[in-house]
DNA sequence: CTGAAAGCGCTTACAG
DNA sequence: CTGAAAGCGCTTACAG
């Protein structure tokens, strides 16, 4: 009964497994093992640990146990951004595939550890070195391409990592099945009888998925016999810019269309603008798609129909990629399946 | 010469403190030192460490160095979800907030661990007793009223957390000026020669900012010599549908107005179409300004004025208010100021 | 089925 | 200014 029992401890003190152990009469490596569901425990004594552990409030620190067993549980999701552009301007598109990112690797029992870059006195990629998750997924901006030159060499250097977005194809990426996409919404104006239906996008963009759409327009043109033709968006100007000068270049030029595709949706409402600026009626006298869904195009007038990626099976296939790579056992699947949303810039009936 | 020397390691294996010891001629005490950038360590040594992590690509391991500190350099976001919600439709009010947060954490040396959670199945914010991060910020709808309930009660019981969207006021929350807010909308529809202005809002909803807004609006109607009229939302319905009912209800009980304060922008939204649907004409006739500022507002026909906050002070201050709960020394601020976005439905000028 | 012990890789008093 | 040593709180062979 000397001052060795019940001996203050130094506060804030930490409920530990020993203390637990202590509760329930049993050994730390017994509780350890109870908690972890460890089947090698009797059912009696696990009960008897999970009873102590509630009544002290214990949880494990998971720094120690992550020390100890070298997995973290965790991945990364980094964010590109635009060099110095405004946080509040995040591409909805990009947060709807870092919510389905992180409830995707949620189900899977990790937790994600996300952060937003946009230059090179932010990139950070060190994560496995540190020990902070177990890899990464990048997603965001194609345009940040010293952000992406970045990453890819830490790829390199064995990071385990999977993309959406990145300007080359020598990495593990995914994407919407843009080329799929390209013939749906073709097929579409096709259908509602529109004929000289215009392309604007590119060919040539470091945005891969620009140019797969494009393919996937004029295979489905040349398909019902029709000649595709592409109007090229201008380089370096905001995408709603790209979308009203292409508008504008294509009535100067005087090539005559009843239709527009857009590769995507802010190209797609800047067309919409200067077609009203210009009195053509949509979709009465032009029938207009873009192409990925964002919430805006639901508010336009007219709304405008679009193709849109399956955003949980977007999230779910990086996870399951970024996990099989981990795994040592990669995945080729690549493609997110997508579909068409029918609104009112293409009903021409 | 004997196997004492070269002994292989067992692969994969991890660069430690001690082989860059072994690389720079010091102890590992001293290389730990060096990389934290203790000023007791000589310039020469601290160069001659720094080289030799550099040369055998070493980062220190978090877990182990969170394990011996105690502090984990990170800070837990939350993002409450509507139950069942699909991860797409994530507002993207809050979506501009989370990347606010994520950057002002960076900023100040956080990493954030984010999850988006949406029901008892997966609540969690035993984040401090996890040891997995140093306090929490908690943002999202206001409408999964058991999700805020689980975070008081956590609350309650000592976690360090911030939250922005809370129904109640007995927590450590963070706002936009609602009140400030709500006036420069009334005094600008004023100014701009409306005189019969309605709120469409609440002001009992458990959304304190809804009050908030009407009240700041009502203060400043009666500052104008006007009678402030409120129109109440339905409960219970998407809120761009509460809009148009609003309308309707509006017209259909004979109340004279020539513009309306709309207290969120999908409200401000979905009254736009009903007026559109029955020929009043936005601005000529009836003046219209939501609140928050979302992207969705610029592409509505007209243009949406609204009042937007300032993200970039949200974001810092709910991680300044974190920071001062986790040290102990509490601070006050919590609204965020807030500015009027006039675009174009509220010009009759 | 359970316990005693080693060890994950750091940081930080303590000593010199 | 630097080094030897303790200890953060776990998990997991190893032994019984």
């Amino acid at each position: 009964m000397g001052d060795t029992q019940d001996k203050p401890r130094p506060r804030p003190f930490r409920v530990t497994s020993f203390d637990v152990a202590a509760e329930a009469g049993v050994s730390q490596s017994t509780v350890s093992r109870a908690l972890a569901g460890d089947p090698v425990v009797s059912e009696a004594t696990r009960l008897r640990v999970a009873e102590a552990a509630r009544k002290l409030n214990y949880f494990v620190d998971e720094n120690a146990a992550r020390l100890r067993t070298g997995r973290t549980g965790t991945l990364a999701v980094v964010v590109v951004c635009r060099p110095g552009e405004d946080r509040k301007d995040l591409n909805p598109f990009h947060s709807a595939l870092l919510a389905s990112l992180c409830g995707a690797a949620s189900l899977r029992g990790y937790e994600t550890l996300v952060s937003f870059q946009d230059g090179p006195d932010n990139f950070n990629g060190r994560y496995q070195e540190q020990r902070k998750a177990d890899g990464l997924a990048v997603i965001g901006t194609t345009e940040n391409y010293s952000a992406w030159d970045y990453f890819r060499q830490l790829g390199q250097g064995g990071m385990h990592w999977v993309c959406w977005g990145a300007p080359f194809d020598d990495v593990e990426w995914i994407r919407s099945d843009n080329h799929g996409g390209g013939r749906m919404a073709t097929r579409h104006l096709i259908d509602q009888g529109y004929r000289q239906i215009v392309c604007l996008g590119s060919e040539t963009s470091p945005q891969r998925q620009f140019g797969e759409r494009y393919d996937g327009y004029a295979e489905e043109m040349r398909a019902a016999g029709l000649d595709p033709v592409l109007l090229p968006i201008e380089k370096g100007l905001p995408r709603e810019e790209q979308g009203r000068r292409a508008v504008a270049a294509l009535i100067e030029a005087g090539t005559p269309f009843d239709a527009l595709f857009a590769v995507c949706d802010p190209i797609a409402l800047g067309a919409l603008d200067e077609l009203h600026a210009r009195g053509l009626a949509v979709p009465g006298t032009v029938g207009l798609v873009g192409f990925d869904g964002i919430r805006a195009g639901a508010y336009s007038a007219p709304p405008l129909t679009s193709v849109e990626p399956d955003f949980r099976v977007a999230g779910e296939m990086m996870v399951d990629k970024l996990l099989a790579e981990i795994a040592g056992e990669p995945l080729d699947s690549r493609r997110v399946p997508v579909r068409l949303l029918v609104r009112e810039s293409s009903k021409r009936g």
